[in-house]
DNA sequence: TGGACAGGCACGATTACCTCA
DNA sequence: TGTGAGGTAATCGTGCCTGTC
């Protein structure tokens, strides 16, 4: 989407992003030709074909150069990450530009250990316990936030503001998905009631009829005169009149309620 | 006024790092 | 010490909405 090109410097130098070129997102070069990858540009013109969170910053020199390869995506979204990106451009101003080897980065300026990450890896945060607690709250209060919302956060919290988003994202992921389970639960339970009940329900069918057979005279059942007890709220046939017929069937009772036959047949 | 386009954002799916048993 | 599972931060692709030209 965004980071689909390679790009060619006027250096003659190039890469492919390293999070296409392995799934581990390590740098590397184009193994034929064996290039390097310098590069110089711009905040604007790096956000132009790479996500901010795709690419370090640190790869960037501080170098204002303007390369116009930089500019050719149409898809590119400058700003969903152009504050964490400034912040740490901002970071580096006084790097060097850095040159990016088949072994990752070759960082000129290594007294910041936290900012040199071996580009061959991942690096992935651990949030603090109070991070977490704080973004938690805040989650309570609203599940999404505006850019207000997200920046006073991670200022709060020392993140990137991108991160907060990311949490969040996460978050309500993992509460949706956990409400997926509580709703399939709740599916699961009512699907074994009704099995239930079908076959509590065909039983009491299968009695009726042994019932019709050996005392015929005494109960006459049939479609159009069987009938619910009121507390079912089930229909019934309202035109029957002789009330010696009619039958009722409470849900989940484990036996129907009988009207007007006698007695014994409970 | 309608269409094209870009940016912002949310989401689902997935990846990959990290911890722990 | 190695390993698999689980949690989760981060990434990727996509769709929708909105503002601008």
């Amino acid at each position: 989407m965004m980071c689909n090109t390679r790009l060619s410097l006027s250096l003659g130098l190039s890469t492919t992003p390293p999070h296409q070129n392995n799934k581990k997102g390590k740098l590397s070069t184009n193994d034929d030709n064996q290039e390097l990858t310098l590069c110089l540009s711009t905040s604007s013109e790096c956000t132009n074909n790479y996500d901010n969170d795709r690419i370090n910053p640190q790869l960037l020199g501080g170098v204002n150069s303007s390369v116009s390869s930089f500019s050719n995506t149409s898809s590119v979204k400058r700003e969903r990450y152009a504050s964490s990106f400034e912040e740490e451009v901002e970071n580096l101003e006084t790097k060097k530009v850095l040159l990016i080897s088949p072994k990752g980065l070759i960082d000129h300026n290594d007294d910041d250990e936290e900012d040199v990450h071996d580009y061959g890896t991942r690096k992935k945060l651990r949030l603090t316990k109070e991070q977490s607690d704080v973004l938690e709250d805040s989650f309570k209060e609203h599940t999404t936030l505006n850019s207000k919302q997200k920046r006073d956060l991670a200022r709060r919290l020392s993140l990137r503001p991108r991160q907060v988003e990311v949490w969040f994202q996460n978050r309500r992921a993992r509460t949706k998905l956990k409400q997926t389970e509580v709703d399939c639960e709740i599916l699961r339970k009512c699907y074994e009631d009704l099995k239930d009940e079908n076959r509590r329900l065909n039983k009491e069918i299968q009695e009726l009829k042994s019932l019709k057979k050996s005392q015929p005279f005494r109960v006459q059942l049939s479609a159009a005169t069987l009938s619910m007890c009121q507390s079912c709220e089930r229909t019934y046939n309202g035109g029957a009149t002789d009330n010696s017929t009619k039958i009722s069937f409470s849900i989940g009772d484990q036996k129907p309620h009988f009207y007007g036959i006698p007695s014994q047949i409970h």
